[in-house]
DNA sequence: TCGCGCG
DNA sequence: TCGCGCG
């Protein structure tokens, strides 16, 4: 049945799963990876976790592994000092990084090709997917292109984003993923048109003393493809505007505390669609993006994340 | 080296396995039992975990195992019909139990067995033992257990022991060990000579928000062997007698917020031993238990134990 | 931070 | 609740 090969060297294993990984644009499970390879779990997971710790591939936890952008295993040494540091074992990308038109140290780009298709990444994963221990290995370079806007950061959610600014054609700035991180969230809305997108979600809950402040008109709230709702509880929302749609009006019952009845998730905007094998967000404006895998892999330490949010203008279709 | 065998019949090797385990009377890593048994790991590990499932060891985590009590694997079907259940697939053991003088079913008398040296086990932790999967499975017959005054249940701790009531040769009755479950454990200490002692902790904090009340004389504070110690903040600790010892008044000054500095963790009463291998309590008075392994193998679901107490009078020497 | 038994 | 790569 499979059409690959029937044992493959260690370099032809190697391109094979980039190819794979490459190919899918998508996290890909070993078990599928081991199918396209026709070699042995055994085998595949050696060579997949001797590629991680070169920063080939990027392992996205239980068994799900992910390209990491990088064109090839080669890398060309340093040259002999840089203008600012002159930090040991650093190294220049062969291969110029895509978006940036000027060199960047190789940590720097590495982490520019991991963030490039748009998700957000927290410190610790940007670390991990780098092949370090903790945030503090990559902070500093973080900041950095921050300074050089390069990157985008959002306190909020701790994510790091690639920075585009307005009309680039890129995501719109104020689009974010929030793979939320903590019990509580605060998710600030300040600007106009601002929507709130929730899908793929085991549990949502918007309360308990949570403070919503919508302060501009036509914002909405939508969530869809979840399977318990719940919506108030102690929470305090202040709108400006009441022109919001039925979901919308269903949490300002709820969250007013008027007794007209709970929210009733059924009557709620549920949306269809997303039935599929995950995918990573299209940066075509209009898709909403979706946390991928019930674990969440971008952030492999959170177990069992409540919800994902897409917070900015424009996002919902 | 080895003066084991140099390969074993499965037989062999479960005998070996037990009398191993039995020989040691505490935890046993996987590493010692394969030395004493002479086969590799993983067949080691394959027999050990056959044996779990049949109950004739207990896996108390990270690569620890304990004897389960059980003479032998062998275990006599149930007789036609109990006189107030007629559980399905229940039996009775084919050796009597030691310390009851009276017939119990097969799921008691493990259960006896099993709590038998006097180590305290919460609910879960018995379930896993005996094969099973949750509490439920087992609090029937532990609740049924306490009703006959076989078991002892302590509601704080929820751990389950033995019950042996005064003047009986065993641990004092008052006398728990109490591994931490919780951020936040209440003890109380209304008796006379009251006592707390702490050891073997990885870090002990006392204080952010407890409530110490200790109404008797001759009560007394100590902590040994323990590497961080924090005590005091925000406590209400509220002492009728100030008869205590020197850690005592430390913790009386922090605690009372006199401001006559901070409690001095080299000054508290600091005690040696205790730096050997691991060792189940003896039951004789005066010895103080301690938590046997960094992870508390007696609550393996317990990550980051913080430490663990015996309160009781008389338990410490 | 090796727990690994895995079929 | 299979994650397993393990040397």
């Amino acid at each position: 049945m499979a059409e690959g090969p029937a044992d493959l060297s260690l370099t032809d294993l190697r391109e094979r799963i980039l190819q794979v990984l490459r190919d899918a644009g998508s996290p890909v499970k070993t078990d599928e990876l081991q199918k396209k390879c026709n070699v042995p779990k055994k085998r595949l997971n050696q060579v997949l976790y001797q590629m991680k710790k070169k920063q080939l591939v990027v392992h996205l936890g239980l068994a799900t592994w992910g390209s990491s952008g990088h064109a090839s295993g080669e890398v060309v040494p340093t040259e002999p000092a840089g203008p600012s540091q002159a930090e040991k074992h650093q190294q220049v990308a062969a291969v110029a990084p895509e978006r940036p038109g000027f060199q960047l140290s190789e940590p720097r780009a590495a982490i520019y090709r991991l963030l490039e298709d748009g998700r957000p990444w927290n410190a610790l994963n940007i670390a991990k997917a780098l092949g370090k221990k903790t945030a503090k290995d990559v902070n500093p370079d973080l900041y950095a292109m921050r300074e050089e806007h390069l990157l985008d950061y959002d306190k909020n959610s701790k994510a790091w984003t690639v920075y585009r600014p307005e009309g680039s054609g890129g995501r719109s700035q104020s689009a974010a993923i929030i793979y939320q991180q903590n019990p509580i969230n605060m998710i600030c809305q300040t600007g106009p048109n601002g929507r709130i997108a929730i899908e793929n979600a085991k549990a949502v809950q918007i309360g308990y003393g949570n403070v919503m402040k919508r302060e501009a008109e036509d914002s909405d709230i939508a969530i869809r493809n979840s399977t318990a709702v719940q919506i108030g509880y102690r929470n305090v929302m202040a709108m400006t505007e009441e022109n919001g749609e039925s979901a919308d009006r269903h949490q300002e019952q709820t969250l007013r505390g008027q007794g007209r009845g709970a929210f009733d998730p059924l009557r709620s905007r549920v949306l269809s669609g997303h039935q599929g094998p995950p995918r990573w967000p299209s940066r075509e404006r209009g898709q909403l993006p979706s946390c991928p895998d019930q674990s969440c892999p971008a952030f492999p330490h959170i177990l069992t994340p409540f919800a994902s949010f897409s917070v900015g203008p424009d996002t919902f279709p």
